[in-house]
DNA sequence: GTTGCCGGGTT
DNA sequence: AACCCGGCAAC
């Protein structure tokens, strides 16, 4: 989902590259690009920036103030020892506040680098909370493409337009990795609400929930195929701005179908829920069950704590630090897994019914390191209808098949950076190939609330992988679009059917 | 003949 | 990638 920003970001972020000034002006201007908007997105969920907020309304009050020309801190009281930024000798330095005279309008500002005690303007004193604002004393943003953003504003007030406007920058890595997890955050905790769930409300919800509604959407469509995760982000690096983030069940497409199992909804909401509230710090499950992040690459298996300690290791030590790598920053979800840790030891069969309790991580964990649980929300397929839950199966063995560079018989498929569909499959040793080993799965998540019919996807013993090339896959006994919807109902069949492909909704 | 779907073409 | 369809094989 965070893609999902930086698609909405990105086609702004030409707006920004055109007006924005020296490169590293522009990235010092990308926390008021970004964080402000992200900022005002989150205040609804989150109160703990709420300081940095105050920070920046203070200031978006005083360009309406008297002097709209100047955005600057005439009202702020500057506490001694409050930390200012100001430019000095052409760099953004960062400063102690001696002393502030309102009167005067000046600023003591004692220079932590260079050790300097000086004298400011109030005007050319940024507050520490806004550090990363654009400096008002250099010119900067007078493109008009920027102006129109806002008001047209005439020439001396275009500055303090240009301060808080909304037009992301080219981001800087930090910025990056900070847009990534706030709108992570916001987004997965929408995704639960109510509000981006249901199709009417998306135009009113915020614009990367929007994005994130609709990318859902996409994901949504191509699930019949049993192809949706291909979409996600390991194939981000060519086109990061189609991801796959989890789906709500916005589309049209499946709407009247979802009419038929409206626990849909519900599902989708046990299930995520739990990661809007673990994802800063997991919460402990009743069972004390620790929830761990495990590196999957080959012969390293690191246990972090925290998604984002994982991230970070396998970015530095597996991916590399790629500065504008936007694939290996992505690449870096498929990496981990999340693991559930009992910190009592009690080893637990990877197949125990303690599924059903816990509707979003799985099992085990545990009698080996490598028992690894997985989760991801593809509520994509499972959840919109009970019929194409079926499809399910089959999307599992593509990624299975697309993804053998996971070394471990778990995958984690990250439909979005921080929600995953639990499954878990037993990897035989088997003389069949790695590509194909047997594999049984268990989907975690809230199909216990599927039609009873739907049970039995509960434990799948696979199929045995489809006959080497040259076979014919024989022809399943199950009813297919065709017959269930007719000739004239095509549009309700499958899309494979449609295609006259192998059908994904009614899987033999 | 009907149906399912593979393989390949088109957009 | 999404979509379409000829053609084959199973029914």
């Amino acid at each position: 989902m965070a893609s999902v920003l930086s698609r909405r970001l990105g086609k702004r972020s030409l707006l920004g590259a055109r007006v924005s000034t020296p490169s590293s002006l522009a990235d010092r201007m990308l926390g008021t690009a970004q964080i402000p908007t992200l900022q005002a997105e989150l205040s609804r969920v989150s109160s703990h920036l709420a300081s940095y907020e105050g920070g920046r309304c203070t200031e978006q009050a005083e360009e309406s103030s008297t002097n709209p020309s100047f955005p600057n801190l005439n009202r702020l009281q500057l506490h001694p020892g409050q930390r200012v930024y100001v430019t000095y000798n052409g760099q953004e330095c960062t400063g102690l506040v001696e002393q502030h005279n309102q009167l005067s309008d000046e600023v003591k500002v004692l220079l932590l680098e260079q050790g300097l005690h000086t004298c400011w303007k109030t005007e050319d004193v940024r507050l520490a909370q806004m550090q990363r604002s654009p400096h008002p004393t250099l010119p900067m943003d007078h493109s008009p493409a920027t102006a129109m953003d806002h008001s047209p504003a005439n020439g001396s007030v275009q500055r303090s337009v240009s301060r808080n406007i909304d037009v992301p920058k080219r981001k800087s890595d930090a910025a990056v990795e900070m847009d990534e997890m706030m709108a992570a955050m916001v987004l997965t905790s929408l995704s639960c609400s109510p509000v981006v769930q249901s199709p009417p409300s998306r135009e009113s919800s915020m614009p990367a929930s929007q994005a994130a509604c609709d990318s859902w959407k996409e994901s949504g469509d191509v699930s019949d195929s049993g192809s949706s995760t291909t979409s996600g982000h390991w194939s981000g690096g060519s086109d990061i701005s189609t991801p796959s983030p989890p789906h709500t069940e916005a589309s049209p497409k499946y709407s009247s179908e979802a009419l038929s199992s409206p626990q849909a909804d519900d599902g989708f909401e046990t299930d995520s829920d739990p990661f809007l509230l673990d994802e800063p710090a997991p919460r402990k499950r009743k069972n004390s069950v620790k929830v761990m992040y495990k590196c999957l690459w080959p012969n390293c298996g690191k246990v972090l704590r925290s998604i984002v300690g994982i991230k970070r290791h396998i970015k530095t030590q597996h991916l590399g630090d790629g500065a504008d790598s936007d694939q290996r920053r992505r690449e870096e979800d498929f990496y981990y897994t999340e693991v559930q840790v009992k910190e009592e030891a009690a080893p637990e069969s990877a197949t125990s019914p303690t599924f059903g309790s816990s509707p979003i991580v799985i099992q085990q964990a545990l009698a080996k390191p490598e028992a690894l649980a997985l989760d991801q929300a593809t509520l994509e397929s499972h959840l919109p209808n009970s019929a194409l839950s079926q499809s399910a199966p089959s999307s599992f063995w593509h990624i299975q098949a697309d993804h053998a560079y996971q070394a471990l018989p778990s995958i984690q498929i990250p439909v979005s950076p921080h929600i995953f569909t639990s499954i878990s499959w037993a990897a035989a040793t088997s003389t069949i190939p790695s590509l194909s080993p047997v594999r049984s799965r268990s989907l975690s998540f809230s199909e216990h609330q599927q039609p009873t019919s739907m049970l039995k996807s509960h434990l799948i013993v696979a199929s045995p992988p489809r006959a080497p090339s040259g076979t014919r896959k024989v022809r399943g006994e199950a009813k297919k679009c065709r017959k269930v919807y007719g000739i004239e109902h095509r549009d309700q069949w499958c899309t494979a059917c449609r295609w006259k492909k192998a059908c994904q909704r009614f899987l033999d």
